[in-house]
RNA sequence: CGGGGAGUAGCGCAGCCUGGUAGCGCGCUUGGUUCGGGACCAAGAGGCCGGGAGUUCAAAUCUCCUCUCCCCGACCA
């Protein structure tokens, strides 16, 4: 490709709606351009880096058998009704009406249509195993888009699907997938880790997520430091102290104070006013369900896991009660309610079983207790697992210390189970002729955040270092004077050659000046840079600088194509 | 949805408080000089000052309404 008729809008400066290093890099490298909130047009370079991706999932789909398919994005509601998550979707479902009145949305995954076709298509268990796989625009309607591509409501993604007989079966398939996205992301120069997850909307029985380690990432990772441990903190487990049962020394019983507390409401204003350490306090949490409002206690240094609360109560339907709610029950305003005299369930977690002595709100404004003691003073319902992981917290496998690390979530695999299949009816025959149902998993990489995440992983301050296998271009050609035959020559003759040899390469035959190459180069980031020079040249030599590490060669010109090639091959390989 | 911020040339911004000629840097066009790290000189093009209503002799500037974008939170493959 010549420069000089590409579309390459580079920026110098920094666009002042971009945060993080890859939106901005992505906007000034030319290789995104933002249609309106969440929605990006992808320029030639972004492209040809997103099209990169693909080929490699596609490589890798294919060597662990799956099928390539194309699914529509607009899809009717009768489909997603079927399965309730019409319903259950939320405002992120992207809903319109056709000209005839009847409802549809945007597909933001497609479990649906796949078992869809699963249900007319798979009747024996001897077209099974099966995983169909696309890579296709998706929408989700996103409260907040944000980091450019990274969090976007527009995405390209790749979402596959496997169909087995059974659960043993569907372990392996899972396992398939588990192995061929860590190749995914490895062949394209990431440094990332597989984590334990939460399953979401999308259901099932248990799932990984991907994770590339970047500052930037909006999720957190806790993984041990002794043994192979790791999961999203929104799923991770922790060891409990063992100090769990509740101490019933009534001789340890203080007695119970109220104390005033003009305006401290928050844990952290209490605890000050009150010179006493979060952990001395108790949380009192008042949320509305639909099966009535419930309280929950977690310690003041602890957050509750709503996912947890959600399950223990059997219910999707919760949130944290309004503030008139939360007045009519305590008989207080927000910041003062405390567990004594609540007429709902009060549900505590179990760090709390070992507390004495304890602080809570006094359900009366301006108004705290201090040495509240279960069983004396009230009473809990369920002592249950209510809490999130807290930086200390121990692993759950060994024990051992864990740490966190910030990471973005590039691909995410489910065991779905037969969640989809059983409710749109998606069954087969057995050997025996018996009719059972299609046990399911569901796969996702976002190619476009893959792309963001590998720029999130790899720049420097002059712009992007691509990984060779996702660069859009491998090779750039950089002649420092189009002006000067001897280096415009050589420049088209090495172009000639090394396009002849298959090699990606961009030939900058703009008539800029050398310094406005060299910074497009680096901002663009183009894995290896030939520079042609006019006093190289003279001696037969051309330079070829690596723009990951900043080594420079400088080697003969007739050897540069089979120089090039071999640097290509071998970070390609890794 | 709550809180905060911003919409002025393609991009980055000033001007607004205190109403009166729309400006700067980068980019773009033309000519010339330059040519190994975002060159220089000269001449240019480019604006419904987000939109609507109002106040005023006069509105980018004041008032009200509205739309959009960004950030924090809630939420979320």
């Amino acid at each position: 490709m010549r420069y000089s008729k590409y579309l390459l809008p580079t920026l110098k400066e920094i666009p002042s709606e971009a945060e993080v290093p890859s939106h901005q890099l992505m906007l000034r490298a030319g290789m995104i351009r933002k249609l309106t909130s969440g929605i990006y047009s992808y320029l030639p370079l972004g492209l040809r880096s997103i099209r990169k991706v693909e080929g490699i999932i596609r490589e890798e789909m294919n060597r662990a058998g799956a099928i390539e398919v194309l699914l529509p994005i607009v899809l009717p509601a009768e489909l997603w009704q079927e399965t309730h998550r019409w319903e259950e979707y939320g405002k992120e479902l992207l809903r319109f009406k056709d000209r005839h009145n009847r409802d549809y949305c945007m597909g933001p995954t497609q479990e649906e249509v796949i078992t869809d076709i699963a249900r007319r298509e798979i009747r024996s268990y001897r077209q099974m195993p099966i995983n169909l796989f696309q890579i296709q625009t998706k929408f989700r309607d996103e409260i907040r888009p944000r980091f450019g591509v990274m969090r976007a409501r527009e995405f390209i993604m790749k979402d596959g699907y496997s169909f087995d007989v059974d659960e043993k079966n569907a372990d392996e398939s899972y396992q398939k997938m588990y192995d061929a996205y860590s190749r995914v992301f490895a062949r394209c120069g990431l440094k990332f880790k597989v984590v334990e997850a939460e399953s979401g909307l999308i259901g099932g029985h248990f799932s990984h997520e991907f994770m590339v380690l970047a500052e930037t990432g909006e999720e957190i990772i806790v993984s041990c430091t002794h043994c192979s441990y790791a999961a999203n903190i929104e799923k991770a487990e922790f060891k409990r102290s063992d100090r769990t049962s509740r101490s019933e020394d009534p001789n340890l019983f203080k007695p119970l104070q109220k104390v005033r507390t003009p305006n401290q409401r928050t844990v952290e204003e209490v605890t000050q006013f009150l010179s006493v350490s979060p952990k001395e306090l108790v949380k009192t949490l008042i949320f509305e369900t639909d099966k009535g409002p419930i309280a929950a206690l977690v310690r003041g240094d602890h957050e509750i896991n709503e996912k947890k609360l959600k399950a223990i109560l059997g219910t999707e339907n919760l949130q944290l009660a309004s503030e008139e709610t939360v007045e009519e029950i305590t008989h207080a305003p927000k910041g003062f309610a405390g567990p004594l005299g609540l007429s709902i369930p009060v549900l505590a977690d179990l760090d709390i079983q070992s507390m004495v002595n304890f602080v809570t709100g006094g359900n009366q404004k301006d108004a705290h207790l201090l040495h509240v003691n279960i069983g004396r003073d009230f009473h809990i319902s369920q002592f249950v697992d209510l809490r999130k992981f807290t930086q200390g917290d121990r692993c759950p496998l060994c024990g051992g210390e864990t740490r966190w690390d910030k990471g973005i979530e590039v691909g995410h695999i489910f065991k779905l189970g037969t969640k989809y299949s059983k409710a749109m009816g998606a069954a087969y025959l057995d050997e025996q002729g018996k009719e059972r149902i299609i046990v399911m998993g569901t796969y996702g990489i976002g190619v476009g955040r893959t792309v963001a995440a590998a720029i999130e992983q790899s720049y420097d301050e002059h712009g992007i270092i691509f990984p060779m296998p996702i660069a859009p271009f491998q090779v750039l050609i950089l002649p420092v004077n189009m002006k000067i035959d001897l280096i415009r020559e050589t420049a088209e003759e090495l172009y000639r050659i090394l396009l002849d040899e298959g090699v990606e390469v961009l030939l900058d035959d703009r008539e800029e000046t050398p310094g406005v190459k060299f910074k497009d180069a680096d901002l663009i980031g183009i894995p290896l840079k030939l520079t042609l020079g006019e006093r190289n040249l003279n001696k037969g030599l051309v330079e070829i600088k690596k723009r990951r590490t900043g080594e420079v060669l400088l080697i003969k010109k007739e050897e540069a194509v089979s120089g090039i090639r071999e640097m290509i091959r071998m970070e390609i390989e890794g």
